[in-house]
RNA sequence: GCCGGAGUGGUGAAAUUGGUAGACACGUCGGAUUCAAAAUCCGAUGCCCUUAAAAGCGUGCCGGUUCGAGUCCGGCCUCCGGUACCA
């Protein structure tokens, strides 16, 4: 009865106390603090840190999974790993949690940073904790302060005029997010666009390097390296000016000069000093451009919006033919691009067209197509290169030539230029929010705007405020903004607008390595552990954060603070988490609770399903059955390795032979070592460690030769699994006997002995469609195989009435007899 | 609008370099075990026709290249991510 009892324990695979259990193990060992070792290759993994938003949601667990199975894997290659956590915890949901709930922003950051921590720590991550950094902390954002000054010195940060979205009801500016159908989404009124002075970087200066570097990052996914190369969007064209009476040279930039003497207008857009300056004398003018202004100012807004335009009464001169064309204004013409005017040519662009059509402008024909394309202006505009028409000298060359020739016209009279351009636009960092890092400068009205000085820093946001939402508290305090002026010591204002937050995650990855460092931003560690060797986050973060963090990187090294040009060698941009195949969210209502599941389950479940469900970078559809499954096979599992330590497993009904099973183990082995490591496909790694446990239980374990395979299999599937499955594996490795700790044993490897086969089975097609299977030696002869494929009885029916006209062999796969 | 993805059984998916479509699971059905249930184990399971076998059809839609296409090319459709102040 007592033996009995034993049995059943041991058995019962129970989740809560063994990853317990090896929790306690890991912290009393200190198994996950690294420690910088110049001997040992290192490996530096992480993942995108989070917003602390209250509790982890599914899509946290499924990131952070991929990012520990990547660190522990490379552990047990041998790899001085380092895996650091920490919180991105500035930002707006916290300054609506402080109006809904009546909590200030500190206090509800800092409680959902307790809990969190918590089930992160629940969950058998393998963090080295003693590196966490909080960015909403001024031993965190005094540095990003420092950095800061030290590039408005170099003159890298400047000040200028640029757009927000106002609420003219509420006296506050507005995020995109904040704008609901062009509305306030507070007082749901009308949200206008309004000029402010705000701060910026820039990160134009380095457009070129950043673009060109791309070339470095080997390890990174294709379509966010293309993705990026987009965004920051190098043309080559030519700048040239149109005389504007009354104006003088109005600047515009094209990437198509060959046609150039298609030019029927110009447009520029509403906030163009030309166009300011028509509508004083031009009421209706002012009124257009009045109306223009109170679009949301996110690029899908303006790109989708109704095409508006007024004519302004003034004419420009082409800098080549004399011709005088009417300069218009017009709503998709932005401000904060280039120089805020561009030519219109509406025969070969459809956009001026569009506009041409509505507003009743010509439409000149100066392209013709090479082929037969069709081209009818009266549909829509010829945007193809071809070979120009009615283009007075230029007639008969090329687009290509015509843009050499056309340069070199413009270049000669002193109205044009070739140039290269971006479409990346400067940093904006300024942000009229209360909940983020102070900006530290002081503005005095003699000197100007003086940053603060480094034995000033950091400039403490106040974290005890009454928070109402309309406006930041900070704006409000003189006791924080009155301060005095560090140059000429008159009295000065502090700034109190705050950072962007992608400034903190643009630079908290090399923080990790230097932490706890408070004399500096970062010391000689940072050069060790960086750069970052895997990167793990969500596809969203393809351009904004990883560009950002790109730029910082190399800001930080020309500021000599590390020694490398790239933040992070590989990229693995994780989907989403789907239920009913759309994104989990509270308005839906379909959102699952991790913290649930792990209570149910436990830790391993969880971590197993969110990894067997999908690859990574593809979305994932939530499955409450399928984490069932997961709970079902590490049971089934956990009673095959007792079954085996107690010699109490049944004999099975068709026995696998020792040598087939043993090879399939090392076939097993090479195929999950090559799905963690080259391909990062962990659901099909779990797979291949189902189908090898699948042919384990068919070993009969009376025969010693079997049971010796069976031992070989356990250990070898417990190591496979561990960096999955890690407390399930450390409890099991030990039942199986081994004194040594799992999270740092040797990764098992290959016996290429093991993976050799005497017979392959091939595939017999005729005409491509599988008529018939058949087994060959390994070093049959093509002949030895094209003759026995064409006596197979069901290629013989096939192949009957035709004639065989070739035989196709690949070899260890298929025969395709083609015959007709 | 623009840029980048995705679409395969009832469901999640696999097929790695153009070579057996559906591995591995979930679900369902059938069986074993049980007084019974849960749990567990065994078997079947793309669709269609069929007692069965064989054949036929089948990877969002239309077309192309190839001995051979889920995979490559051209043209669509739908959904998702980003679009510079959500993070």
């Amino acid at each position: 009865m007592a033996h009995h009892r034993k049995k059943r324990d041991n058995v019962q695979y129970q989740a809560a106390s063994i990853e317990q259990e090896a929790q306690a193990f890991w912290e009393s060992q200190a198994s996950f603090i690294a420690k910088p070792d110049p001997k040992r290759e290192k490996f530096y993994c992480l993942a995108m840190f989070p917003y602390p938003s209250g509790k982890l949601h599914m899509g946290h667990v499924r990131n952070y999974t991929i990012a520990d199975v990547i660190a522990r894997f490379q552990r047990m290659l041998g790899k001085n790993v380092l895996q650091p956590m920490g919180w991105d915890a500035f930002g707006l949901p916290a300054e609506n949690a402080a109006i809904k709930n009546n909590v200030p922003p500190a206090a509800w950051t800092a409680e959902n940073i307790d809990y969190m921590r918590d089930q992160l720590k629940r969950l058998g991550f393998a963090y080295d904790w003693t590196r966490e950094v909080t960015t909403c902390e001024p031993d965190y954002y005094r540095w990003e302060q420092w950095f800061f000054t030290r590039l408005f010195e170099k003159g890298l940060a400047y000040k200028k005029q640029a757009e927000v979205n106002w609420c003219e009801t509420d006296n506050t500016v507005l995020a995109n997010e904040q704008v609901v159908d062009g509305c306030c989404w507070r007082c749901d009124n009308p949200v206008e666009r309004r000029n402010i002075d705000q701060w910026f970087i820039k990160i134009t200066d380095y457009a070129e390097q950043l673009l060109n570097d791309i070339n470095q990052l080997d390890g990174w996914p294709e379509q966010v390296k293309t993705m990026q190369r987009n965004w920051i969007g190098r043309s080559e064209g030519v700048e040239l000016q149109f005389d504007v009476d009354g104006h003088g040279p109005l600047s515009v930039y094209t990437t198509r000069p060959d046609t150039l003497m298609g030019v029927t207008y110009v447009a520029v857009a509403g906030q163009h000093p030309l166009a300011q300056k028509a509508a004083e004398s031009n009421p209706e003018l002012k009124a257009f451009l009045n109306s223009i202004a109170n679009t949301k100012m996110a690029e899908a807004d303006l790109a989708t919006a109704e095409k508006l335009g007024m004519a302004t009464g003034h004419t420009a001169i082409h800098p080549i033919t004399g011709r005088e064309v009417p300069v218009w204004v017009a709503n998709f013409v932005l401000m904060s691009y280039g120089s805020g005017a561009v030519m219109a040519v509406p025969g070969h662009d459809q956009r001026d067209w569009e506009f041409a059509t509505k507003y009743g402008l010509d439409i000149e024909q100066v392209i013709q197509s090479c082929s037969d394309d069709d081209c009818d202006l009266s549909k829509a505009a010829y945007t193809t290169k071809g070979t120009l028409v009615n283009s007075g000298d230029y007639n008969g060359l090329s687009s290509a030539e015509a843009f050499e020739a056309i340069a070199a016209a413009l270049e000669a009279s002193g109205t044009g230029h070739k140039t290269v351009q971006y479409r990346l636009r400067d940093w904006g960092v300024s942000r009229q929010r209360y909940w983020g890092a102070p900006i530290p400068i002081i503005n005095c009205e003699k000197c100007g705007a003086v940053s603060v000085p480094e034995k000033d820093l950091p400039v403490v946001l106040p974290t005890d405020v009454e928070f109402d939402g309309v406006g930041s508290p900070i704006k409000k305090m003189p006791e924080f903004y009155t301060t005095t002026c560090p140059c000429c010591g008159g009295p000065a204002e502090r700034e109190t607008d705050t950072f962007d937050t992608f400034m903190e995650s643009s630079w908290y990855y090399a923080r990790y390595a230097s932490a706890t460092n408070d004399q500096a931003m970062l010391d000689k560690d940072a050069n060790y552990w960086l750069p970052v060797d895997q990167y793990v986050g969500g596809i969203e973060h393809a351009i904004l954060h990883l560009l950002y963090a790109r730029f910082f990187h190399k800001l930080l090294r020309d500021e000599g603070l590390v020694n490398s040009d790239e933040p992070f060698k590989r990229l693995l941009t994780q989907g989403m988490v789907l239920k009913d195949g759309a994104k989990m969210s509270k308005s839906k209502g379909n959102t699952v609770d991790p913290q649930a599941l792990i209570d149910s389950y436990g830790a391993d479940t969880v971590r197993l399903f969110s990894m067997f469900a999908a690859p990574p970078e593809q979305s994932l559809e939530w499955s409450d059955a399928g984490v069932d499954g997961a709970h079902r096979f590490l049971k089934r599992l956990w009673r095959m390795a007792f079954e085996h330590i107690e010699g109490s497993a049944d004999t099975p009904e068709k026995p696998l032979t020792a040598k087939d099973v043993r090879r399939k183990l090392h076939e097993t082995i090479a195929k999950v070592t090559d799905d963690y490591g080259r391909r990062q496909t962990f659901n099909t790694a779990i797979a291949a460690v189902m189908e090898l446990c699948n042919e384990l239980v068919r070993l009969d374990q009376s025969n010693a030769t079997s049971r010796e395979v069976m031992r070989e299999g356990l250990s070898v599937a417990v190591r496979l699994l561990a960096p999955i499955v890690p407390h399930l594996c450390h409890s099991l490795w030990q039942a199986l006997g081994y004194k040594s700790d799992i999270a740092n044993e040797a990764w098992p490897e290959v016996d290429q002995a093991a993976l050799i086969r005497d017979e392959i089975e091939l595939v017999v097609q005729v005409n491509g469609k599988v008529r018939a299977k058949m087994s060959v030696g390994v070093d049959a002869s093509k002949e030895s195989i094209e003759q026995l494929a064409l006596a197979q009885d069901n290629v013989q029916k096939f192949i009957a009435d035709v004639t065989v006209r070739k035989i196709i062999v690949v070899p260890g796969r298929l025969v395709n007899i083609v015959a007709n």
